[in-house]
DNA sequence: GAGTTTGAAACT
DNA sequence: CAGTTTCAAACTC
């Protein structure tokens, strides 16, 4: 298939490779060496980027700024400053309009020259008209892409980092960067991160929707995925010394923010990677970057609607300068030996709908359709820019009808069907599709044609009343909307060793756990069950059966099955013997519970994937001797949260496991609700929420561990708005209750006060 | 496809 | 917060 050998390649990019370099950049934020290791982690790009930035301009701090997205240009923005504020000249590079290329593009040769103080004539204006993105990060640098190397004349110093990425590249791509960095792509890891991506969309696309229909703009244009822009929040997010001009937008915050998140989900190393870059002062505009660009792309994906031919020819002629290959029949970009998605699943999914109203729309290898979850789910705010904004409502109804018509859009129908095949839509009788019973509802999206709803009220006309009803729902819930299925440690050793378990592994957890009594969590009326996640603590089911992993495993089969992923199945069998035998209440502990837990929950990111890395298996005891000899040492090199003392304490694991002590609900939990925290919290509650009790009890549903992100002033550093604030505290807040340092006999009255204060604090029961 | 079962969501 | 009702998906026949 095309994409076959993008896969591939993806796959020529030992998995493992990953890990040392976490586990390198864990251990030291140095940008020595490691080049290709850090290109693996845009963060880490950020930082080498940085680090060769400066050690080919002295002292100047270098930062990448997306321009404003809104103007749907494709910009993007060099800046260069130092700490005194003088700033080597800005390039402005505008990837689409001929003129204003080449003159960026003259104006970049003079950033280049500025860089290297040897820059010539090598810079080529078609850099940017779409070979700019190589398959492998060497060829990006390669004379027939670009001449950075010799117009640099340091290839090597410029780290083969400097990325200016169009915006229309890269909005939405961190999520399945970071994805793909953890492993190629799988059907389950696709089907998980789709699940995860939904509901961090969900967040996003009302959020936005929201905040569009408060400010009454009638920009559905922007809100829809640009989201609204406020410099001020921008700025305030970039430490002090860092020039904010050219920045303009609160989009890129929250794509920071988003981004980061995302990334924390995947990787606390990365965590540390925001965190440490925090520290160095620099920004992760990578990620806003490669997050921003999918805006402008779409919005010349949106413009179709207008002009569906000519926009689609456009669009198609955009898309033929970067979409390299297809993976499953997903457009991917691959670049640094990565596999970059080439459309957000939002995109792809208005793409879709316009597609299918399209047509002149005939090639369905050009594009096919993600996974089941995003096929056709157009998120409120897409579906209502088709229907309200760039598109006439009657084209949005069109966009349905269409398939059922001529039969050229028979083809099509076929298509449509397709999609629908492999979704449900709901059949809501009574709840008119405004309820959570709903899943379109639940899922954020519209309801279609293709829904046997009756009465429905959740469509694009009805869109204010939607909203409102959404917005009595996360009243009521305010995880109501962020995915039931929370990824916790998606680094963990499992995962990065079998991607093809990922959705099976301990690591993801229900939200809030079932209450499953009569199904024995093996059927799909079990949350747990259906979401692929094995049940825990959290649960409140009887007699739990879950072959994912129930409640009455033993520690001992969890850490065994987190050592053999593989045999996850036939450990659950096992354990469904147990559970069959036994019959009877649980009997190990909460304690218990979370001891098993720390396994799954605790990423510990270097020390793991190194012993992943070196023994090709996760030895928990291997663990845990590894880091005897290490976690002193790093203690003193990482950052100071204590995040990475804390879960590569010695004490904090192999007495627990192994010797049989409890480990304080704390751990895990607070760890737990870290993670979804970052994964689920709705957008609207993230920039809201402040650390107070209140805000706790509103963002834990379950009445369970939700804690308040704990700011710290020297993370804060200066921020001064209440966007950026909630950006930065949620890319750190994956951080737990400071670890003891103290051996974990003479701490546990320390971690138990913690405990303690930590429930009073987050309202956990 | 109709009827039943189930558990989440909503309500009181 | 617990108990009850409502609801729609999952399941069975």
């Amino acid at each position: 298939m095309p994409g076959s050998d993008v896969y591939r390649q993806s796959d020529i990019q030992p998995k493992p490779q990953l890990m040392p370099c976490f586990q390198k950049e864990v251990q030291s934020y140095s940008s020595s060496g490691c080049i290709d290791e850090h290109l693996a982690d845009p963060f880490k790009e950020d930082n080498i980027m940085n680090s060769s930035m400066s050690s080919l301009t002295g002292h100047k701090e270098t930062t990448t700024k997306a321009d404003d997205t809104n103007t749907g240009n494709g910009k993007a923005t060099v800046l260069m400053s130092d700490q005194t504020g003088e700033e080597l000249p800005s390039v402005s590079m505008n990837f689409f309009d001929a003129t204003a290329r080449e003159k960026e593009t003259e104006r970049f040769g003079e950033f280049l020259q500025c860089l290297s103080g040897n820059v010539d004539d090598h810079v080529e204006s078609d850099i940017f008209g779409g070979t700019f993105f190589g398959e492998q990060h060497h060829e990006l640098f390669s004379p027939q892409n670009i001449e950075l190397q010799a117009a640099a004349g340091q290839h090597d110093k410029l780290g083969a980092s400097f990325q200016i990425f169009p915006e229309f590249l890269q909005r939405d791509e961190a999520y399945k960067y970071s994805k793909e960095s953890l492993g190629s792509l799988s059907k389950e890891s696709v089907k998980e991160a789709d699940q995860r991506h939904r509901g961090i969309r969900r967040h996003l696309h009302f959020g936005a929707a929201i905040s569009c229909k408060h400010e009454g703009n009638g920009t559905h244009e922007t809100a829809n995925l640009c989201l609204p822009a406020r410099q001020t929040d921008f700025e305030s997010f970039v430490p002090p010394h860092v020039e904010t001009r050219g920045i303009s937008g609160i989009w890129q915050a929250r794509s920071c923010s988003q981004t980061a998140t995302l990334w924390s989900s995947f990787s606390p190393s990365a965590c540390e990677s925001v965190r440490s870059t925090q520290n160095y002062g620099d920004l992760h505009l990578n990620s806003f970057v490669r997050s921003e660009s999918a805006g402008s792309e779409f919005s010349t994906s949106k413009k179709l609607g207008s002009n569906p031919h000519q926009q689609e020819e456009t669009l198609m002629s955009d898309r033929d300068h970067y979409l390299c290959k297809e993976i499953d029949g997903i457009p991917v970009l691959s670049f640094s030996g990565e596999i970059y998605s080439h459309l957000g699943y939002e995109q792809q999914e208005s793409q879709a709908a316009v597609e299918a109203g399209s047509s002149s729309y005939q090639s369905s290898s050009i594009m096919q359709y993600p996974p089941c979850d995003s096929l056709h789910l157009i998120p409120y705010e897409q579906q209502a820019s088709l229907s309200k904004g760039t598109m006439p409502s009657s084209e949005y109804a069109d966009i349905v009808e269409l398939n059922q018509m001529s039969p050229e859009r028979n083809r099509k129908k076929a298509k449509y069907t397709i999609k629908s095949e492999g979704c449900r839509r709901c059949t809501c009788k009574k709840s008119r599709c405004l309820k959570l019973y709903c899943e379109c509802f639940a899922a954020g999206i519209y309801c279609l044609d293709t829904c046997s709803c009756e009465n429905c009220i959740n469509k694009p006309e009805y869109e204010d009343t939607v909203l409102d009803m959404r917005q009595q729902t996360e009243a009521r819930n305010p995880l109501a909307f962020a995915p039931k299925v929370v990824n916790k440690a998606t680094n963990s050793p499992a995962n990065m060793m079998e991607e093809g378990k990922w959705m099976k592994t301990s690591s993801s957890r229900h939200k809030k756990g079932c209450n499953c009594k009569k199904s024995k969590c093996s059927k799909k009326y079990c949350e747990c069950f259906q979401g692929g996640v094995g049940c825990c603590n959290g649960c409140r089911c009887e007699g739990c059966y879950n072959p994912y992993g129930n409640k009455t495993e033993t520690v001992y089969r969890r850490a065994e099955r987190w050592n053999n992923p593989s045999q996850e199945q036939q450990d659950t069998l096992g354990s469904h013997t147990d559970s069959i035998k036994a019959e009877r209440p649980n009997q190990f502990s909460s304690t218990w519970e979370e001891l098993a837990d720390i396994g799954h929950l605790t990423p510990p990111s270097h020390c793991l994937l190194g012993a992943v890395a070196s023994s090709g298996s996760l030895n928990i005891r291997d663990c845990s001797k590894k880091f005897l000899g290490q976690s002193q040492q790093e203690s003193s090199v990482l950052s100071p949260s204590g995040y990475l003392n804390w879960h590569h304490s010695p004490s904090s694991l192999t007495p627990k496991l192994y010797g049989c002590e409890a480990l304080p609900e704390l751990s895990s939990d607070s760890f737990f609700c870290n993670m979804m925290m970052e994964d689920a919290t709705p957008e609207t509650l993230k920039n809201t929420c402040t650390p107070s009790t209140e805000g706790v009890k509103s963002c834990s549903p379950n009445q369970k561990c939700v804690s308040p992100p704990k700011i710290r002033s020297h993370e804060l550093r200066s921020s001064s708005s209440q966007g950026l604030r909630s950006g930065c505290k949620f890319i750190l807040q994956d951080l737990p209750p400071f670890p003891p340092l103290t051996p974990y006999s003479k701490s546990q009255a320390a971690i138990h006060q913690n405990d303690g204060d930590h429930k009073g604090s987050t309202g956990y029961q």
